[in-house]
DNA sequence: ACTAGTATGTTCATGATTGAACTAAATGGA
DNA sequence: TCCATTTAGTTCAATCATGAACATACTAGT
């Protein structure tokens, strides 16, 4: 048994993750440099663009949607409030609820770090054609519904 | 300006960025919670993988293939040292250089998550054909050429 | 051989992330 | 109504990752 046959780094399947593995971190941390001018975090930006798609998020759904624990998302909103770019404000009807939302500090904060997230992006994907782009998406989609169900 | 259609949710090349990014989040965390009955971490086993490929790395060479800093290195191997599965030796000539290779129990153990890991992987990709998988595999690589030399 | 510059690895303080234990609030039966 | 269960959020200790400052060792030009 382990023969060389067995490794997965014969298998073309697990070379490509691993592909994506290791051009997903370049990116990030081209990210967080790139984002160091605007002191911004990138799971800060990460928050700040699902409260903009999303405004009146409770913690516990922002924390399902970036993947995140929900102690996470405490410890990291008080310095999005201090910072006066959220709002958290208690639910009228469940007073357990904190509702999420940006200020419009926020938003103009958030626009400008995706002027930099898109840049990034647009280069890095200038790398494949659109159609390209676009089936590797749908395979990236796949594979979240998948792991979300089983 | 700021219009909805400079928002980079509507390009389509951004939409496909961020479903990558979930989706290796979510395969990150379930590849980080099958590995927990060999009591190992991913960062470990990036280690473990790249010292079997490249036996007699240094420290620092083993950093830049992880992309992570070299005192990431140095706070994590005493670990993997004590554990038993990772030698650790002074090189003869350059004696600032640690050459780093892995231990018989270390194979052993890397062979053990090996297996976990592959079969993730197979069942995440069988989301895709093999020419999809392959396609999207020369995208990552592409990208992290690009970033390494820009 | 000398010195300046460079490379390797360590230490330390800081911030990020997690999971478990906890409080408070809502829900749903009996 | 009362009690058990569930849910939202917080706290806390432990772990991980980083970058700056540092010590040591090599290298190259003179």
């Amino acid at each position: 048994m382990n023969n060389k046959q067995d490794l997965p780094w014969d298998n073309p399947r697990f070379r490509n993750w691993i592909a994506l593995v290791r051009a997903e971190k370049a990116v990030v941390n081209a990210l967080t440099k790139a984002l160091q001018p605007l002191d911004l975090k990138l799971a800060q930006l990460d928050m700040l663009m699902n409260l903009y798609r999303h405004p009146g998020m409770s913690q516990h759904d922002l924390a399902r949607k970036l993947l995140v624990g929900r102690s996470n998302i405490t410890m990291l909103l008080p310095q999005l409030e201090h910072r006066g770019v959220v709002r958290r404000e208690s639910d009228a009807k469940d007073k357990r609820i904190m509702r999420l939302s940006l200020t419009t500090e926020g938003e103009a904060l958030l626009m400008q770090a995706l002027k930099i997230y898109s840049a990034l992006i647009e280069r890095v994907m200038a790398q494949s054609s659109h159609r390209e782009c676009d089936m590797m998406g749908d395979q990236m989609r796949r594979i979240e519904d998948m792991l979300k169900e089983g």
